[in-house]
DNA sequence: AATATCCGCAACCGCTCCGAC
DNA sequence: CGTCGGAGCGGTTGCGGATAT
């Protein structure tokens, strides 16, 4: 029994807003301030939802919006705080004023999303590609048949794109790489887990074959490792048929796009790997996670741990973090 | 010039959260 | 403590303009 619809929907209109409604919405936030938009529409004589009116409101209405485009800078801090929180669009938007969530959502989704594809990184974990075909590949004691229907549920668009990492970014805004962060781990679970449990035998041959043929030079070894069915016999990081960190050093390349790149460490997430509710705890642990993180880097690898080493202490920690997933009887 | 396809954005949908009762 | 309903959120859809054929 779900929760009758907020409106009467067969009688209030719906579509494009005309001048004369938003002329209407100004005149009541003007006179009444916002609040229970559920009575907005009748008090301000419109024949529309309550929510379509918030909606309208919040998103191109209220005078503080900016509708211009994107600078380069708030491009950075979307692409920085996407790989550190996630599509948490409403909090991405608070740390641009002037921008509304469903901007900021809209903006991913035309063009950093494509962008960053474009760049040979998953847009989902921010990771390079070849290390998600990796970590998709890693996933231990699968038989091959289920291992290879992992591949179907790699992102789509990612295969679609041109998946070669390409070290110099043609527009010059080569964004900055946030490294893989126990947040980003549980981010990739998040995003792929659920695809594993769909049938996807009739997607999987399209699935590798785009892989093998929008794969070429630099990164086609690695997907053709991936595009082999036996090479999935075994492929943990501390297989011996397997050698992750010998896989990984092939893509160094990509984590030295930029030195400067925004990372973040564990201890500057203090944000709720599972926090897929609206708490509100994501709005202040967000505030530090876009500085001190340059120092857990830098600390780390002037004491000699590389990246991946970083890496494969990450792969054990969410392994210690998430036992289930190693559990043979979690069933994919 | 006409048509098809692509792309960006505004708006909608369905869900969860959370405060009031 | 449970229910109700408003508010807010993220994902998705569909329209209209731009671009390609």
């Amino acid at each position: 029994m779900g929760r009758p619809p907020c409106c009467d929907k067969s009688n209030v209109k719906r579509g494009l807003w005309t001048p004369e409604e938003d002329a209407k919405i100004l005149a009541y936030v003007a006179n009444h301030g916002t609040g229970n938009w559920t009575l907005v529409p009748k008090k301000a004589g419109l024949n529309r939802c309550g929510k379509s009116c918030r909606l309208r409101w919040t998103n191109y209405l209220r005078p503080d919006l900016k509708h211009d485009s994107f600078t380069p800078q708030e491009e950075e801090l979307i692409i920085n705080l996407h790989g550190a929180i996630g599509s948490r669009w409403s909090l991405i938007a608070r740390r641009l004023p002037g921008r509304t969530d469903n901007d900021v959502k809209n903006y991913w989704n035309t063009k950093l999303r494509k962008k960053l594809m474009k760049m040979g990184i998953d847009p989902v974990t921010h990771k390079p590609v070849s290390q998600v075909l990796s970590d998709l590949g890693s996933i231990s004691g699968l038989p091959n048949s289920t291992t290879t229907n992992q591949m179907a549920f790699v992102n789509k668009d990612l295969m679609m794109s041109n998946m070669v990492p390409t070290k110099t970014e043609p527009s010059g805004s080569n964004k900055s790489m946030v490294e893989n962060t126990q947040e980003d781990q549980v981010h990739s679970w998040e995003h792929h887990f659920p695809y594993q449990v769909l049938t996807t035998e009739n997607v999987q041959p399209h699935v590798f074959s785009e892989a093998a043929s929008s794969t070429s030079s630099s990164s086609s070894s690695n997907l053709t490792h991936l595009g082999s069915p036996q090479s999935y016999s075994c492929q943990t990081p501390h297989c011996s048929s397997f050698d992750w960190s010998e896989f990984l050093h092939s893509d160094s390349f990509m984590w030295s796009l930029n030195p400067s790149s925004l990372v973040q460490s564990e201890a500057d997430l203090s944000i709720n790997a599972k926090s897929n509710g609206h708490d509100k705890q994501g709005v202040a642990s967000i505030e530090g996670c876009c500085g001190a993180g340059m120092e857990y880097q830098t600390k780390k690898q002037c004491e000699g741990h590389s990246f991946v080493d970083g890496i494969l202490d990450r792969d054990s920690e969410l392994r210690a973090a998430f036992p289930e997933l190693l559990d043979a009887s979690f069933d994919y």
